[in-house]
DNA sequence: TTAATTTTCGTGTGCGTACACCATATTTAC
DNA sequence: GTAAATATGGTGTACGCACACGAAAATTAA
C-alpha cells in the first residue's frame, strides 16, 4: 500500500506538501505540484479513508424529525429502525443523531418537536415534512441557519432540500394496477378504497390512485373502477357498514386496491364470507399487513422498504457532513412486490437488524 | 465521545489494561476487570472502529474464483460487478482482492484458474464451485492450507465452507409457480423448458422446477404441466424447430416457465405469431431478459440480485479477516419479482455503481 | 544591500486503538 | 529467606493522514 510518506520521499518533499497537493490547499509551486501529481498517478496513490477520517475527526450533530409510531400505526416503525441502525453505524464517524418525534395527526406537536430539535443545534436534519403550512415555517428557520435538510418519505416540492428519499408513488400505483389486473378475470370490476384523507399522505396516496387508473386507461380502458373514501373521523363501525353494503351492491367487484398502508384494516372490515372471493392489493409491510398476506387474504403488497429509506437518510446526511458528498436530488427506493411466497426472503436487512438485538 | 483513555483514567489503570479487557486478552485481575467493565458500561463506551482498523492494519489478500462472462453469457457480469464494487470499498481496510476467471463449460480451465489463485497465497477465497469433481480437489487444497472459503451462487453441500451466498432455488421455484398461475386463465396448460443440463446449474434449476411443481401440486393439483429439455449440444435451430412444433401440438399451453437465466433465448426461438398468446416467466435480469421484459414478451422475471451476491461475498470474507466476524451459514438474497413496471426501480445499487464509472 | 513581504515547504502533533515489550507485584518452590 | 516463576499492569510506538505553526527560500521594495 502506497502512503503519503512514500510519495513524499519519491518527490523529495515533505508529507505536508503532498497533503497540500492532494487537497488543493494551495501554497505549492506549480513545478513541485506537477511533479507530485505525476508521482501520485504513477504510483496509483489512494487516500486511506480510515486514517483520513481518524485524522479529520470532527463531531457532527444530526437531528431527525419523524412521526411517532404506535400500535395503530406501525408504519413509522420501519424507517425509525433504519434510522437507528444507520445512527449506530455512523457514530463511529463522530456523528450523533437525535430523533425528535411528533404525532402525525397533530401539527402542533410537529412544531413543538421542531422547537426541541432546533435547540439541539444540529449540523444537518432529516425530516418528514408532514404538514404543509408548518413545514414552511420550519424550513424557513433551517434555511436561515443554513442547516442542510433532506425530506424523507414525503416529497414536498419547491424547497432547497438536499434531496428526497422515498418512493415514486405514481409508478407504484401503475404497478398496483398491473398486479390488480393479473389477479382479475374477464369481467371483474375494481375498487379503490381510500382509508383517510389526512393532510400528509394525501398526495402520495393520490399519486398511487392516479397511477393505478393510468395503468387501466392505457391497457384496459374498459375496466370499471369504483371508488370509496373514508374520512379520518369515520369510526371502524361506520367503515365496516359502508364497505360491506357497497360490496353487496356491486357484486362484480373482485379486486380491491388500498393505496395507503392500512389495507389490513379494510380486510378486517369486510365480512368473512365475502373475503374468499376478493383479491386485495395494498402497500407496505406492516405486521398486520404481513399477517393478512400470510393468511392468503392479501394477494400482493407493494413495499417501499421504509427501513432502507430511514437507513439511507441518515447515511446520506452523514456523507454530506463527513465527506461533503452531495447526493442525487431524488433517491428512490425499489417498488418491491411482496407475496406470501417471497416475503420471507425480502426485507432481510431489517430482519437481520432486529435479529441482532 | 468516550475514549479508551477516559476509561483508563477513570479506572486508574493504563489504556493497555482497558484494551485487554475489551478484547478478553487476559492478564487482568478479576477485580480490575470488573471495575473496568462497569465503567465501560456506565460510560457507554464503544470501540472507535476507525481507530481500531487503523491500528490493527494488517494486509489481507483475498482471491475470487468465478466464471468468465461474455456476450452469450452475461449472467456472470453482475456478480463480477458486485465483487468489484466491494473490492474497491474494502481496499480502504487493507484488503486486496484478485479475481481469477474460468470458462464455465471447461473444468480444465477451472483447475487452471485455481492453480494461479493458489499461487497468489490468499488469506481467504470466494468461489463458485461449478464442477463437482474438480471442486473436490480444490477444496482439499484449501482445507490443507487452512484458507477459509465461501461458496457463491452454487450451494455445494458437505464441505467446510464458511457459508453459502445465493438464492433459495426451491422457494424461487414456488414463487415462479404462483406467478405462472396468476398469468393463467382456467384451462390453460403450462410448460417448463430446461435450456441445458450442464453440470453446474443443473441442481439449482432442478430445484426451481421442483418448487414450481410443488406449488401446483399443493394449490392446483389438476394443472397440466409439460416438459421440454434441450441439451447444450443442441443448436439454436434445433431448439427453434422442436419448441414450435411442441407448441403447435399443444395449443393449450399458455404459460412457459424457464428455470435458467436464458428465457430470452427461448423467446427468440418461438415464432412471432405464437408469442402474443403466451406468457413467459424466467429468472435473472440479464440485458437480453430485460429487453424482452420491456417489450412485453416476458411477464415476470425472478431476480436473485446477483450483483448484491457478489458484493456480499467480498464483504463477508473481509469481515471475517478484519473483524473475525463469522457469518451465518447461509446468506440468502431476496426473491425479487421484476416486471416491466418496476424494473426501473430495482437493482438500483447495481445501476448506481455503473453510473459512477 | 538590507528589510519587508510573500511564497513555499518542513516539522510536529493529534486522532484512538492495538500490541509488543518491559516493569513491577505476587505467588510458588526450595 | 531467596530465587524463580508467574501474574498483572504500564509505556511507547506504529498505523496513515490532516493541519497548524513556523522556518526557509524567493521575491519585492526601499
Amino acid at each position: 500500500m502506497i502512503t503519503i510518506k512514500d510519495i513524499a520521499k519519491e518527490a523529495n518533499v515533505s508529507t505536508g506538501t503532498v497533503d497540500r497537493v492532494l487537497h488543493n490547499r494551495g501554497g505549492v509551486s506549480p513545478k513541485t505540484e506537477a511533479k507530485i501529481k505525476k508521482i501520485l498517478k504513477e504510483k496509483k496513490f489512494k487516500i486511506n479513508l480510515i486514517a483520513s477520517s481518524l485524522a479529520m475527526k470532527k463531531y457532527h450533530n444530526v437531528a431527525t424529525l419523524i412521526p411517532q409510531y404506535d400500535e395503530q400505526n406501525l408504519f413509522w416503525k420501519s424507517p425509525y429502525s433504519g434510522i437507528r441502525k444507520a445512527s449506530q453505524e455512523v457514530s463511529a464517524y463522530g456523528i450523533e443523531n437525535h430523533v425528535f418525534v411528533f404525532d402525525q395527526f397533530d401539527p402542533k406537536s410537529y412544531l413543538k418537536a421542531f422547537g426541541k430539535l432546533i435547540k439541539s443545534e444540529p449540523d444537518g436534519v432529516v425530516m418528514v415534512p408532514m404538514f404543509l403550512k408548518e413545514s414552511n415555517e420550519i424550513i424557513e428557520v433551517l434555511n436561515d441557519k443554513k442547516i442542510p435538510y433532506l425530506f424523507l418519505n414525503v416529497d414536498l416540492k419547491g424547497y432547497e432540500n438536499l434531496c428526497y428519499i422515498g418512493q415514486k408513488s405514481f409508478e407504484a400505483g401503475i404497478l398496483s394496477g398491473k398486479l390488480s389486473y393479473l389477479c382479475s378475470n374477464i369481467g371483474d370490476q375494481f375498487l379503490i378504497v381510500m382509508t383517510r384523507k389526512n393532510m400528509y399522505d394525501y398526495e402520495g396516496n393520490n399519486q398511487r390512485v392516479n397511477g393505478f387508473k393510468r395503468y387501466f386507461k392505457e391497457n384496459f380502458p374498459g375496466a370499471i373502477i369504483h371508488h370509496l373514501k373514508f374520512d379520518q373521523s369515520d369510526g371502524f363501525h361506520k367503515i365496516e357498514k359502508k364497505i360491506n353494503k357497497f360490496l353487496t351492491d356491486n357484486r362484480s367487484i373482485k379486486v380491491i386496491m388500498v393505496p395507503s398502508s392500512r389495507v389490513s384494516m379494510i380486510c378486517k372490515a369486510i365480512d368473512r364470507d365475502k373475503l374468499p372471493k376478493l383479491k386485495l392489493i395494498g402497500f407496505d409491510t406492516t405486521p398486520q399487513n404481513i399477517d393478512a398476506l400470510n393468511n392468503g387474504i392479501i394477494s400482493f403488497l407493494i413495499s417501499q422498504k421504509s427501513f432502507n429509506q430511514g437507513y439511507k437518510s441518515i447515511k446520506t446526511i452523514s456523507n454530506l457532513l463527513v465527506h461533503k458528498e452531495v447526493p442525487a436530488n431524488e433517491i428512490h427506493t425499489p417498488l418491491e412486490i411482496i407475496t406470501k411466497e417471497n416475503y420471507k426472503y425480502s426485507h432481510l436487512e431489517e430482519r437481520n437488524y432486529f435479529g441482532e438485538n
